[in-house]
DNA sequence: CGCATACGCGCC
DNA sequence: AAACGGCGCGTTTGCG
Protein backbone atom coordinates (compact mmCIF):
# COMPACT_ATOMS: atom_id res chain seq x y z
CA UNK A 1 0.00 0.00 0.00
CA UNK A 2 1.20 3.51 -0.72
CA UNK A 3 1.11 5.55 2.22
CA UNK A 4 2.09 9.60 1.40
CA UNK A 5 0.91 12.82 0.67
CA UNK A 6 -0.43 14.87 -2.40
CA UNK A 7 -1.43 10.97 -4.06
CA UNK A 8 -3.75 12.58 -6.51
CA UNK A 9 -0.24 13.92 -7.87
CA UNK A 10 1.33 10.85 -8.07
CA UNK A 11 -1.56 9.07 -9.57
CA UNK A 12 -1.89 11.47 -12.33
CA UNK A 13 1.79 11.36 -12.96
CA UNK A 14 0.86 7.61 -13.63
CA UNK A 15 -1.57 7.71 -15.52
CA UNK A 16 0.13 9.98 -17.92
CA UNK A 17 3.15 7.97 -18.15
CA UNK A 18 0.92 4.64 -18.76
CA UNK A 19 2.31 3.13 -15.75
CA UNK A 20 0.30 0.81 -13.28
CA UNK A 21 -1.59 2.22 -10.15
CA UNK A 22 -0.96 1.04 -7.38
CA UNK A 23 -3.51 -1.87 -5.62
CA UNK A 24 -4.17 0.31 -2.48
CA UNK A 25 -2.87 3.41 -1.23
CA UNK A 26 -3.61 5.94 2.20
CA UNK A 27 -3.18 9.78 1.51
CA UNK A 28 -1.79 10.88 5.12
CA UNK A 29 -3.15 14.81 4.74
CA UNK A 30 -6.43 13.39 3.64
CA UNK A 31 -6.33 11.33 7.03
CA UNK A 32 -5.27 14.30 8.80
CA UNK A 33 -8.00 16.60 7.23
CA UNK A 34 -10.82 14.45 8.54
CA UNK A 35 -9.11 14.06 11.79
CA UNK A 36 -9.08 18.25 12.04
CA UNK A 37 -10.53 19.52 8.93
CA UNK A 38 -9.87 22.80 10.17
CA UNK A 39 -6.00 23.12 10.01
CA UNK A 40 -5.05 25.45 7.43
CA UNK A 41 -2.43 23.31 6.13
CA UNK A 42 -1.77 19.46 5.59
CA UNK A 43 1.92 18.89 4.81
CA UNK A 44 3.83 16.95 6.93
CA UNK A 45 6.11 19.18 9.07
CA UNK A 46 3.08 21.43 9.99
CA UNK A 47 1.36 17.74 11.06
CA UNK A 48 4.25 15.85 13.05
CA UNK A 49 4.42 19.32 14.90
CA UNK A 50 0.85 19.39 15.63
CA UNK A 51 -0.60 16.14 16.02
CA UNK A 52 2.79 14.26 17.01
CA UNK A 53 4.07 17.16 19.11
CA UNK A 54 7.51 16.95 17.29
CA UNK A 55 9.64 18.52 14.69
CA UNK A 56 9.85 15.44 12.24
CA UNK A 57 7.78 12.81 11.80
CA UNK A 58 8.10 9.61 9.45
CA UNK A 59 5.09 9.01 7.09
CA UNK A 60 5.30 5.29 9.73
CA UNK A 61 4.47 7.73 12.68
CA UNK A 62 2.44 9.82 10.83
CA UNK A 63 -0.01 6.94 9.54
CA UNK A 64 -0.03 5.00 12.57
CA UNK A 65 -1.53 7.80 14.97
CA UNK A 66 -3.72 8.41 11.49
CA UNK A 67 -5.38 5.20 11.30
CA UNK A 68 -5.10 5.01 15.64
CA UNK A 69 -7.65 8.28 15.74
CA UNK A 70 -9.73 7.24 12.01
CA UNK A 71 -10.75 4.49 13.99
CA UNK A 72 -11.47 6.47 17.52
CA UNK A 73 -13.69 8.59 15.28
CA UNK A 74 -15.41 6.10 13.15
CA UNK A 75 -14.08 7.59 9.94
CA UNK A 76 -12.69 4.60 8.66
CA UNK A 77 -15.52 3.45 6.45
CA UNK A 78 -15.86 7.14 4.92
CA UNK A 79 -11.75 7.89 4.47
CA UNK A 80 -11.69 4.28 2.92
CA UNK A 81 -14.83 3.66 0.56
CA UNK A 82 -14.83 7.59 -0.40
CA UNK A 83 -12.61 9.38 -0.34
CA UNK A 84 -9.71 7.36 -1.38
CA UNK A 85 -11.50 6.43 -4.15
CA UNK A 86 -12.28 9.85 -5.08
CA UNK A 87 -8.88 10.76 -4.88
CA UNK A 88 -8.09 8.88 -8.27
CA UNK A 89 -11.42 10.02 -9.75
CA UNK A 90 -10.09 13.23 -9.40
CA UNK A 91 -7.11 12.94 -10.73
CA UNK A 92 -9.02 11.35 -13.46
CA UNK A 93 -11.37 14.65 -13.81
CA UNK A 94 -8.51 16.76 -13.69
CA UNK A 95 -6.73 15.11 -16.62
CA UNK A 96 -9.32 15.44 -18.76
CA UNK A 97 -10.30 19.20 -18.30
CA UNK A 98 -13.26 20.92 -20.07
CA UNK A 99 -13.11 22.14 -23.88
CA UNK A 100 -12.81 25.82 -23.81
CA UNK A 101 -13.93 27.77 -27.00
CA UNK A 102 -11.18 30.06 -27.20
CA UNK A 103 -12.21 32.18 -29.63
CA UNK A 104 -15.59 32.68 -28.02
CA UNK A 105 -13.61 34.10 -24.93
CA UNK A 106 -11.35 36.00 -26.89
CA UNK A 107 -14.68 37.96 -28.55
CA UNK A 108 -16.03 37.87 -25.40
CA UNK A 109 -12.98 39.91 -24.33
CA UNK A 110 -13.36 42.18 -26.39
CA UNK A 111 -16.78 43.22 -26.15
CA UNK A 112 -16.06 43.88 -22.62
CA UNK A 113 -13.11 45.77 -23.28
CA UNK A 114 -15.61 48.26 -25.50
CA UNK A 115 -18.32 47.93 -23.06
CA UNK A 116 -15.62 49.39 -20.15
CA UNK A 117 -14.19 51.73 -22.15
CA UNK A 118 -17.77 53.52 -22.54
CA UNK A 119 -18.68 53.17 -18.66
CA UNK A 120 -15.03 54.70 -17.95
CA UNK A 121 -15.41 57.81 -19.46
CA UNK A 122 -19.02 58.07 -18.18
CA UNK A 123 -17.83 57.71 -14.76
CA UNK A 124 -14.86 59.97 -15.06
CA UNK A 125 -17.48 62.41 -16.01
CA UNK A 126 -19.88 62.53 -13.90
CA UNK A 127 -16.88 62.58 -11.24
CA UNK A 128 -15.48 65.34 -12.73
CA UNK A 129 -12.02 63.53 -12.50
CA UNK A 130 -10.10 60.60 -13.38
CA UNK A 131 -9.31 58.14 -10.47
CA UNK A 132 -8.39 54.80 -10.12
CA UNK A 133 -12.11 52.96 -10.25
CA UNK A 134 -10.78 49.57 -8.68
CA UNK A 135 -9.84 51.19 -5.51
CA UNK A 136 -12.37 51.34 -3.01
CA UNK A 137 -10.57 54.03 -1.16
CA UNK A 138 -9.93 56.22 -4.30
CA UNK A 139 -13.96 55.97 -5.12
CA UNK A 140 -15.19 56.28 -1.85
CA UNK A 141 -13.49 59.58 -1.70
CA UNK A 142 -14.87 60.45 -4.85
CA UNK A 143 -18.41 59.79 -3.90
CA UNK A 144 -18.55 60.62 -0.65
CA UNK A 145 -16.31 63.90 -0.12
CA UNK A 146 -16.27 65.27 -3.67
CA UNK A 147 -19.88 64.27 -4.90
CA UNK A 148 -20.95 64.67 -1.49
CA UNK A 149 -23.56 62.05 -1.88
CA UNK A 150 -25.37 61.09 1.01
CA UNK A 151 -24.70 58.69 3.37
CA UNK A 152 -27.55 58.39 5.19
CA UNK A 153 -27.91 54.29 5.49
CA UNK A 154 -24.29 53.68 4.14
CA UNK A 155 -22.36 51.54 6.25
CA UNK A 156 -18.41 51.13 7.04
CA UNK A 157 -16.13 48.73 6.55
CA UNK A 158 -14.72 46.98 9.39
CA UNK A 159 -11.89 49.68 9.68
CA UNK A 160 -13.90 52.46 9.60
CA UNK A 161 -14.57 53.60 5.80
CA UNK A 162 -17.02 54.37 3.84
CA UNK A 163 -18.17 51.37 1.75
CA UNK A 164 -18.49 51.66 -1.62
CA UNK A 165 -19.92 47.87 -2.43
CA UNK A 166 -22.63 46.89 -4.34
CA UNK A 167 -25.26 47.04 -1.64
CA UNK A 168 -23.94 50.93 -1.07
CA UNK A 169 -24.18 51.70 -4.66
CA UNK A 170 -27.83 50.16 -4.77
CA UNK A 171 -28.41 52.50 -1.83
CA UNK A 172 -27.00 55.95 -3.65
CA UNK A 173 -28.71 54.57 -6.95
CA UNK A 174 -31.31 57.29 -7.54
CA UNK A 175 -29.12 59.73 -5.87
CA UNK A 176 -25.99 60.28 -8.25
CA UNK A 177 -26.09 58.82 -11.65
CA UNK A 178 -22.43 57.83 -11.43
CA UNK A 179 -23.90 54.93 -9.19
CA UNK A 180 -25.36 53.25 -11.93
CA UNK A 181 -22.61 53.54 -14.07
CA UNK A 182 -19.98 52.02 -11.24
CA UNK A 183 -22.35 49.14 -10.90
CA UNK A 184 -22.27 48.12 -14.14
CA UNK A 185 -18.45 48.66 -14.20
CA UNK A 186 -18.21 46.52 -11.62
CA UNK A 187 -19.99 43.39 -13.21
CA UNK A 188 -18.13 44.06 -16.62
CA UNK A 189 -14.39 44.51 -14.68
CA UNK A 190 -15.16 41.56 -12.51
CA UNK A 191 -16.11 38.92 -15.53
CA UNK A 192 -13.07 39.75 -17.45
CA UNK A 193 -10.71 40.64 -14.96
CA UNK A 194 -11.43 36.81 -12.69
CA UNK A 195 -12.63 35.18 -15.73
CA UNK A 196 -12.13 35.74 -18.96
CA UNK A 197 -8.89 37.05 -19.01
CA UNK A 198 -7.30 34.48 -16.53
CA UNK A 199 -9.17 31.66 -18.78
CA UNK A 200 -7.75 32.20 -21.99
CA UNK A 201 -4.43 32.07 -19.99
CA UNK A 202 -5.03 28.70 -18.74
CA UNK A 203 -6.42 26.64 -21.70
CA UNK A 204 -3.97 23.82 -22.40
CA UNK A 205 -2.02 22.28 -26.21
CA UNK A 206 -5.62 20.28 -25.94
CA UNK A 207 -7.74 23.26 -25.51
CA UNK A 208 -8.81 22.16 -21.97
CA UNK A 209 -8.89 23.85 -18.64
CA UNK A 210 -7.82 21.53 -15.88
CA UNK A 211 -8.86 22.48 -12.81
CA UNK A 212 -7.02 21.63 -9.03
CA UNK A 213 -9.59 20.12 -7.17
CA UNK A 214 -8.30 20.49 -3.13
CA UNK A 215 -10.07 17.68 -1.07
CA UNK A 216 -8.64 19.28 2.23
CA UNK A 217 -10.00 22.82 1.17
CA UNK A 218 -13.25 23.00 3.15
CA UNK A 219 -14.01 22.57 6.68
CA UNK A 220 -17.32 20.56 6.04
CA UNK A 221 -16.39 18.16 3.55
CA UNK A 222 -17.18 19.62 0.59
CA UNK A 223 -14.08 19.65 -2.38
CA UNK A 224 -12.71 23.13 -3.07
CA UNK A 225 -11.26 23.90 -6.88
CA UNK A 226 -8.53 26.33 -7.84
CA UNK A 227 -6.47 27.14 -10.73
CA UNK A 228 -9.18 27.87 -11.84
CA UNK A 229 -11.67 27.53 -9.39
CA UNK A 230 -14.42 26.16 -11.80
CA UNK A 231 -17.00 26.11 -8.79
CA UNK A 232 -17.48 30.15 -9.08
CA UNK A 233 -18.44 30.65 -12.84
CA UNK A 234 -20.95 33.30 -13.24
CA UNK A 235 -24.57 32.38 -13.87
CA UNK A 236 -27.69 33.72 -14.51
CA UNK A 237 -26.97 37.42 -16.57
CA UNK A 238 -27.02 37.92 -19.88
CA UNK A 239 -22.62 38.15 -19.76
CA UNK A 240 -22.72 35.43 -17.29
CA UNK A 241 -24.26 33.15 -19.93
CA UNK A 242 -21.95 34.29 -22.98
CA UNK A 243 -19.01 33.38 -20.20
CA UNK A 244 -20.67 29.93 -19.82
CA UNK A 245 -20.93 29.75 -23.41
CA UNK A 246 -17.30 29.25 -23.99
CA UNK A 247 -17.40 26.06 -22.01
CA UNK A 248 -18.23 23.35 -24.57
CA UNK A 249 -17.95 19.87 -25.20
CA UNK A 250 -16.49 18.29 -27.81
CA UNK A 251 -17.51 17.14 -31.38
CA UNK A 252 -20.19 14.43 -31.29
CA UNK A 253 -20.14 15.09 -27.45
CA UNK A 254 -22.56 16.76 -24.97
CA UNK A 255 -21.95 18.24 -21.66
CA UNK A 256 -25.13 17.34 -19.28
CA UNK A 257 -25.19 18.89 -16.26
CA UNK A 258 -27.14 16.78 -13.32
CA UNK A 259 -28.48 18.77 -10.34
CA UNK A 260 -29.52 17.78 -6.91
CA UNK A 261 -32.49 19.42 -6.45
CA UNK A 262 -32.68 21.33 -2.76
CA UNK A 263 -29.89 18.99 -1.12
CA UNK A 264 -29.19 20.35 1.66
CA UNK A 265 -32.96 21.39 2.48
CA UNK A 266 -33.48 17.49 1.95
CA UNK A 267 -30.96 16.92 4.52
CA UNK A 268 -32.15 19.27 7.05
CA UNK A 269 -35.56 17.71 6.76
CA UNK A 270 -34.38 14.65 7.10
CA UNK A 271 -32.05 15.15 9.99
CA UNK A 272 -34.59 17.33 11.80
CA UNK A 273 -37.33 15.14 11.14
CA UNK A 274 -39.73 17.67 10.62
CA UNK A 275 -43.04 16.46 9.64
CA UNK A 276 -44.18 19.22 7.47
CA UNK A 277 -41.20 19.33 5.32
CA UNK A 278 -40.74 15.69 4.90
CA UNK A 279 -43.79 15.88 3.94
CA UNK A 280 -43.46 18.65 1.59
CA UNK A 281 -40.38 17.00 -0.25
CA UNK A 282 -42.40 13.55 -0.20
CA UNK A 283 -45.43 14.77 -2.08
CA UNK A 284 -42.81 17.32 -4.12
CA UNK A 285 -43.85 20.04 -3.63
CA UNK A 286 -42.54 23.75 -4.37
CA UNK A 287 -40.85 23.79 -0.95
CA UNK A 288 -40.40 27.87 -1.02
CA UNK A 289 -44.11 28.33 -1.55
CA UNK A 290 -45.14 25.70 1.05
CA UNK A 291 -43.08 27.59 3.35
CA UNK A 292 -44.65 30.77 2.08
CA UNK A 293 -48.14 29.37 2.81
CA UNK A 294 -46.87 28.42 6.64
CA UNK A 295 -45.12 31.43 7.36
CA UNK A 296 -48.10 34.00 5.79
CA UNK A 297 -50.44 31.57 6.53
CA UNK A 298 -52.62 31.31 3.77
CA UNK A 299 -53.32 28.17 1.30
CA UNK A 300 -50.88 27.33 -1.47
CA UNK A 301 -53.02 28.89 -4.16
CA UNK A 302 -53.06 32.26 -2.07
CA UNK A 303 -49.21 32.78 -2.01
CA UNK A 304 -47.23 35.74 -4.59
CA UNK A 305 -44.45 35.71 -5.73
CA UNK A 306 -43.01 37.83 -3.48
CA UNK A 307 -43.99 36.01 -0.34
CA UNK A 308 -42.14 32.96 -1.75
CA UNK A 309 -39.55 35.21 -2.32
CA UNK A 310 -38.87 35.80 1.32
CA UNK A 311 -39.73 32.11 2.02
CA UNK A 312 -36.89 31.38 -0.12
CA UNK A 313 -34.67 33.71 1.75
CA UNK A 314 -35.78 32.40 4.57
CA UNK A 315 -35.57 28.74 4.03
CA UNK A 316 -31.60 29.87 3.04
CA UNK A 317 -30.84 31.68 6.13
CA UNK A 318 -31.86 28.96 8.34
CA UNK A 319 -29.10 26.52 7.35
CA UNK A 320 -26.59 29.04 7.68
CA UNK A 321 -27.86 30.09 10.93
CA UNK A 322 -28.88 33.55 9.97
CA UNK A 323 -30.51 36.02 12.49
CA UNK A 324 -32.94 38.80 12.15
CA UNK A 325 -30.25 41.50 11.33
CA UNK A 326 -28.81 39.76 8.25
CA UNK A 327 -32.77 38.18 7.13
CA UNK A 328 -34.00 42.07 7.51
CA UNK A 329 -31.24 43.20 5.24
CA UNK A 330 -31.36 40.24 2.25
CA UNK A 331 -35.17 40.50 2.12
CA UNK A 332 -35.85 44.30 2.58
CA UNK A 333 -37.97 43.99 5.83
CA UNK A 334 -37.21 46.27 8.78
CA UNK A 335 -35.67 44.61 11.96
CA UNK A 336 -39.00 44.03 13.80
CA UNK A 337 -40.61 41.60 10.64
CA UNK A 338 -37.59 39.79 10.28
CA UNK A 339 -37.80 38.79 13.25
CA UNK A 340 -41.33 38.15 13.47
CA UNK A 341 -40.96 35.90 9.99
CA UNK A 342 -38.04 33.63 11.76
CA UNK A 343 -40.02 33.66 14.87
CA UNK A 344 -43.14 32.18 12.70
CA UNK A 345 -40.89 30.16 10.51
CA UNK A 346 -39.41 27.96 13.64
CA UNK A 347 -42.88 27.45 15.12
CA UNK A 348 -44.19 26.60 11.75
CA UNK A 349 -40.99 24.37 11.87
CA UNK A 350 -40.33 23.50 15.02
CA UNK A 351 -38.27 20.28 14.88
CA UNK A 352 -35.58 22.15 12.52
CA UNK A 353 -35.53 24.85 15.54
CA UNK A 354 -35.03 22.05 18.34
CA UNK A 355 -32.67 19.92 16.17
CA UNK A 356 -30.51 23.20 15.98
CA UNK A 357 -30.27 23.42 19.71
CA UNK A 358 -29.26 20.51 20.37
CA UNK A 359 -26.68 20.22 17.79
CA UNK A 360 -25.05 23.82 19.41
CA UNK A 361 -25.63 21.76 22.45
CA UNK A 362 -23.10 19.16 21.19
CA UNK A 363 -20.68 21.80 19.89
CA UNK A 364 -21.02 23.10 23.62
CA UNK A 365 -20.97 19.97 25.55
CA UNK A 366 -18.33 17.73 23.13
CA UNK A 367 -16.07 20.90 21.12
CA UNK A 368 -17.16 19.12 18.05
CA UNK A 369 -20.32 18.15 15.76
CA UNK A 370 -20.32 15.45 13.20
CA UNK A 371 -22.45 14.66 10.44
CA UNK A 372 -24.48 11.05 9.92
CA UNK A 373 -21.04 9.68 8.93
CA UNK A 374 -19.08 10.78 11.29
CA UNK A 375 -17.63 13.63 9.35
CA UNK A 376 -16.21 16.01 12.31
CA UNK A 377 -15.34 19.49 12.59
CA UNK A 378 -14.33 20.88 16.01
CA UNK A 379 -15.98 24.08 17.29
CA UNK A 380 -14.21 24.93 20.51
CA UNK A 381 -14.96 28.50 20.31
CA UNK A 382 -18.66 27.37 21.15
CA UNK A 383 -17.79 27.99 24.71
CA UNK A 384 -15.60 30.77 24.06
CA UNK A 385 -16.43 33.98 26.93
CA UNK A 386 -16.80 36.32 23.96
CA UNK A 387 -20.39 35.99 22.44
CA UNK A 388 -19.54 37.06 18.93
CA UNK A 389 -17.15 34.27 18.89
CA UNK A 390 -19.42 31.51 19.94
CA UNK A 391 -21.98 32.46 18.34
CA UNK A 392 -20.63 31.97 15.36
CA UNK A 393 -19.50 28.76 16.46
CA UNK A 394 -22.50 27.57 16.64
CA UNK A 395 -23.56 28.87 13.56
CA UNK A 396 -20.96 26.71 12.07
CA UNK A 397 -22.02 23.87 14.44
CA UNK A 398 -25.49 23.75 12.74
CA UNK A 399 -24.46 24.34 9.34
CA UNK A 400 -21.35 21.44 9.16
CA UNK A 401 -24.04 18.61 9.83
CA UNK A 402 -25.99 19.73 6.53
CA UNK A 403 -23.42 21.21 4.18
CA UNK A 404 -21.37 18.04 5.56
CA UNK A 405 -24.03 15.57 4.74
CA UNK A 406 -24.52 16.93 1.44
CA UNK A 407 -21.13 16.97 0.19
CA UNK A 408 -20.85 12.96 1.12
CA UNK A 409 -23.61 12.13 -1.03
CA UNK A 410 -22.20 13.63 -3.98
CA UNK A 411 -19.27 12.19 -3.33
CA UNK A 412 -20.52 8.89 -2.75
CA UNK A 413 -22.19 9.38 -5.57
CA UNK A 414 -19.13 9.99 -8.07
CA UNK A 415 -17.92 6.63 -6.49
CA UNK A 416 -20.75 4.97 -7.51
CA UNK A 417 -20.80 6.16 -11.15
CA UNK A 418 -17.55 5.82 -11.58
CA UNK A 419 -17.21 2.25 -10.07
CA UNK A 420 -20.69 2.33 -12.96
CA UNK A 421 -19.03 4.00 -16.18
CA UNK A 422 -15.61 1.30 -15.44
CA UNK A 423 -18.16 -1.49 -15.26
CA UNK A 424 -19.98 -0.77 -18.67
CA UNK A 425 -16.90 0.44 -20.20
CA UNK A 426 -17.61 3.85 -20.90
CA UNK A 427 -14.56 5.31 -20.48
CA UNK A 428 -14.26 7.41 -23.78
CA UNK A 429 -17.82 7.82 -23.51
CA UNK A 430 -18.98 9.45 -20.58
CA UNK A 431 -16.92 11.60 -19.06
CA UNK A 432 -17.00 13.14 -15.29
CA UNK A 433 -15.58 16.54 -15.49
CA UNK A 434 -16.65 19.05 -12.89
CA UNK A 435 -18.32 18.68 -9.42
CA UNK A 436 -20.18 21.68 -8.14
CA UNK A 437 -21.06 21.57 -4.14
CA UNK A 438 -24.48 19.79 -5.80
CA UNK A 439 -24.34 19.50 -9.43
CA UNK A 440 -22.00 17.20 -11.89
CA UNK A 441 -20.91 17.61 -14.93
CA UNK A 442 -20.45 15.13 -17.74
CA UNK A 443 -19.26 15.20 -20.98
CA UNK A 444 -21.24 12.57 -22.77
CA UNK A 445 -21.07 10.77 -26.34
CA UNK A 446 -23.86 11.99 -28.16
CA UNK A 447 -25.01 8.16 -29.05
CA UNK A 448 -25.54 7.07 -24.97
CA UNK A 449 -27.16 10.35 -23.74
CA UNK A 450 -30.33 9.12 -22.96
CA UNK A 451 -28.80 5.90 -21.43
CA UNK A 452 -26.40 6.92 -19.34
CA UNK A 453 -28.32 10.07 -18.23
CA UNK A 454 -31.09 7.72 -16.88
CA UNK A 455 -28.13 5.67 -14.88
CA UNK A 456 -26.41 8.32 -13.60
CA UNK A 457 -29.55 10.22 -12.42
CA UNK A 458 -30.91 6.97 -10.89
CA UNK A 459 -26.96 6.37 -8.88
CA UNK A 460 -27.14 10.00 -7.81
CA UNK A 461 -30.85 9.54 -6.47
CA UNK A 462 -29.92 6.48 -4.65
CA UNK A 463 -26.39 7.46 -3.40
CA UNK A 464 -27.92 7.98 0.22
CA UNK A 465 -30.88 7.29 2.07
CA UNK A 466 -32.85 9.91 3.72
CA UNK A 467 -36.45 10.33 5.44
CA UNK A 468 -37.20 12.18 2.01
CA UNK A 469 -35.99 11.52 -1.51
CA UNK A 470 -33.46 12.74 -3.52
CA UNK A 471 -33.71 14.47 -6.74
CA UNK A 472 -32.08 15.09 -9.91
CA UNK A 473 -32.59 17.38 -12.38
CA UNK A 474 -30.55 17.12 -15.81
CA UNK A 475 -29.41 18.90 -18.80
CA UNK A 476 -27.94 18.76 -21.94
CA UNK A 477 -26.26 21.11 -24.33
CA UNK A 478 -23.37 21.78 -26.66
CA UNK A 479 -22.18 24.44 -24.17
CA UNK A 480 -22.53 24.81 -20.40
CA UNK A 481 -24.37 28.10 -21.06
CA UNK A 482 -27.10 25.86 -22.55
CA UNK A 483 -27.61 23.39 -19.87
CA UNK A 484 -28.46 25.93 -17.25
C1' DC B 1 10.43 44.48 -4.94
C1' DG B 2 7.68 40.82 -2.80
C1' DC B 3 4.23 39.94 0.51
C1' DA B 4 0.22 40.54 3.52
C1' DT B 5 -3.99 42.96 4.14
C1' DA B 6 -8.27 45.25 2.98
C1' DC B 7 -11.95 45.32 0.07
C1' DG B 8 -14.93 43.42 -2.96
C1' DC B 9 -17.44 39.64 -5.36
C1' DG B 10 -18.16 35.23 -8.14
C1' DC B 11 -20.43 30.42 -6.85
C1' DC B 12 -23.16 26.64 -3.88
C1' DA C 1 -21.53 48.25 14.68
C1' DA C 2 -22.43 43.99 13.51
C1' DA C 3 -23.36 38.94 14.01
C1' DC C 4 -25.31 34.26 7.10
C1' DG C 5 -22.55 28.72 6.45
C1' DG C 6 -18.62 27.10 2.91
C1' DC C 7 -15.00 28.57 -0.66
C1' DG C 8 -11.01 31.17 -4.42
C1' DC C 9 -9.29 35.19 -6.46
C1' DG C 10 -8.65 40.01 -8.50
C1' DT C 11 -6.85 44.76 -7.46
C1' DT C 12 -5.10 48.14 -4.35
C1' DT C 13 -2.41 49.62 -0.66
C1' DG C 14 1.06 49.74 2.83
C1' DC C 15 4.83 47.54 4.98
C1' DG C 16 9.47 45.61 5.40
Amino acid sequence: MLIDFNLKEKLKELKKSGKKLPGGYFDLGIAYWMINPDEKEYTPEHLAEQFLKKNKATNKELYNYATKKLKEYKLEKLFYEVEMPLVNILADMELKGIKINAKGLKDLDKKLEKELSGLVKKIYKEAGETFNINSPKQLSRVLFEKLRIDIKGVKKTRTGAISTDVETLNLIKDKHAIAKYLLDYRELFKLQSTYVKPLQELIGKDGRVHTTYIQTGTATGRLSSQNPNLQNIPIGTGWATELRKAFVAEKGYKLVSFDYSQIELRVLASLSGDPKMIEAFNDDLDIHKLTAANVFNVSLEEVAPEMRRLAKTLNFGVVYGMGAIAFAKTSGLNFGEAKKFIEEYFNDFKKIKEWQEETKAQARTFGYVTNLNGRRRWLLRATSMFRGEAAEAERAAINMPVQGLAADIIKIAMVTIFEEIKKRKWDEKVRMLLTIHDELLFEISEDIIKEAGTAISKLMESAYELEVPLKVTMKAGKSWGEVQ
